[in-house]
DNA sequence: AATAATTTTTAGATTAGTCTAAAAATATTT
DNA sequence: AAATATTTTTAGACTAATCTAAAAATTATT
């Protein structure tokens, strides 16, 4: 058996590699996790012994194809429980993060099949982070930040990176959320802020903190 | 903060009091919990501290207003998760228990009652038994046992006082199940078995145990 | 390369929840 | 009412997950 923290260890090391990259240390786990490095080492030595995670003294951690197959099938049951939240029972992208981060944790082989079929097999969750498939695979999304976008470029808003409430509700206010239509009409370079025209319509100008945290599918 | 062992203590004491009727004794509750009578004394010296029982060393427990809150709050998230099991996952009334078991501990103040809209408020859960309200008041049923109704009365199936998954299939497989119609034709006092017509076509002779435990809601 | 700063690990404690074995209290039987 | 049986509690120990403080290893800086 495994338990409710070693899993969010493991997606937390999931997340950080997927951000980073490479190994991951001790203190970017102790960080994300909001407990000391003593408690990660523990930690650690305990998923290694259960072969989720290799790690070797000093060196930080990688995930072993058994720890990813855990960590990516927590993600898929996260999302999946959003599109559930948001779609079914009316809650907000803001809101349905944190009871998803509760019903990830339960422990069923077919549950979140079903669910996903009741759902229409959703290929993203409402914040346009895709959804795994049952081996773990998820397509990379084509997608860029609207801060990385030119002039004249066109897309739909498909997802962010920064995941915080304050953050999602901004975006609410001014109107910049999932599937609204953006045109580039002006990048400046001083500020990074971007003047954009929303769903053809409004014109907008947004600061560099939204549009380095925007990802826009461009087409 | 409330762990989701004490949770369960507390629903085992309720549940034990419920059938019972009276102060909730040490040895029950760790049948119920399948723990070791010191688990238990260690458990409602905690429970007690908090408040959530009435404790006197050597004469058993009761629950406080508080504990009772929480007990039926439980009640309600149980059987309310299993109604979406059911309705809208397509689950049989045996397999969604263990689930509901797990979904029960979900924490929010609002999930539930969302859920339960978009269930359409419904008042009992798949097996016949009643949802508490939000106060943890429910109606007691107007049911019997098909084992006390006499020849001539006529009822629909409403419930079950054994939820056994063995129990459950097995009335599966007679064709017993939730709404079916139920005439008495005969009944065996030698062997407590009882012969009725099942949904106005086949007759069926059901055994003492079925009989036992099957409600019947007459009209 | 020596020193300083940072990161990581170890050592030793704590809490929740559990256990076994033994002692104490209560209930039942003779 | 004494003996026996049952129930309950205590005592002491274990594991998972956490902490603080100190030691050890690694990395960065002069």
């Amino acid at each position: 058996m495994i338990s409710q923290t070693e899993e969010n260890y493991l997606k937390a090391i999931y997340k950080i590699n997927e951000r980073e990259g490479k190994s991951v240390n001790t203190n970017a786990i102790s960080a994300a996790m909001n407990t000391t490095a003593a408690s990660v080492t523990d930690m650690i030595k305990r998923l290694a012994d259960k072969d989720f995670i290799n790690y070797e003294k000093y060196k930080g951690v990688t995930l072993t194809t058994e720890g990813e197959r855990v960590a990516t099938a927590l993600v898929r049951k996260h999302r999946i429980w959003e599109v559930f939240l948001c779609d079914k029972l009316g809650y907000s992208w803001d809101e349905c993060h944190d009871l998803a981060e509760q019903l990830e944790h339960i422990q069923s082989v077919d549950l979140i099949e079903r669910l996903d079929g009741f759902l229409g097999k959703p290929k993203f969750d409402p914040h346009g982070d895709p959804i795994p498939d049952r081996e773990g695979n998820y397509a990379k999304r084509q997608q860029m930040l609207l801060g990385e976008m030119s002039v004249g470029d066109k897309g739909v808003m498909v997802g962010v990176q920064e995941h915080s409430t304050a953050f999602l509700q901004h975006l609410d206010r001014i109107g910049l959320v999932l599937a609204a239509k953006v045109d580039v009409l002006e990048v400046f370079e001083f500020d990074k802020s971007v003047k954009i025209r929303l769903n053809e319509t409004s014109e907008l100008l947004v600061s560099s903190k939204v549009s380095e945290n925007v990802f826009v599918k461009i087409g």
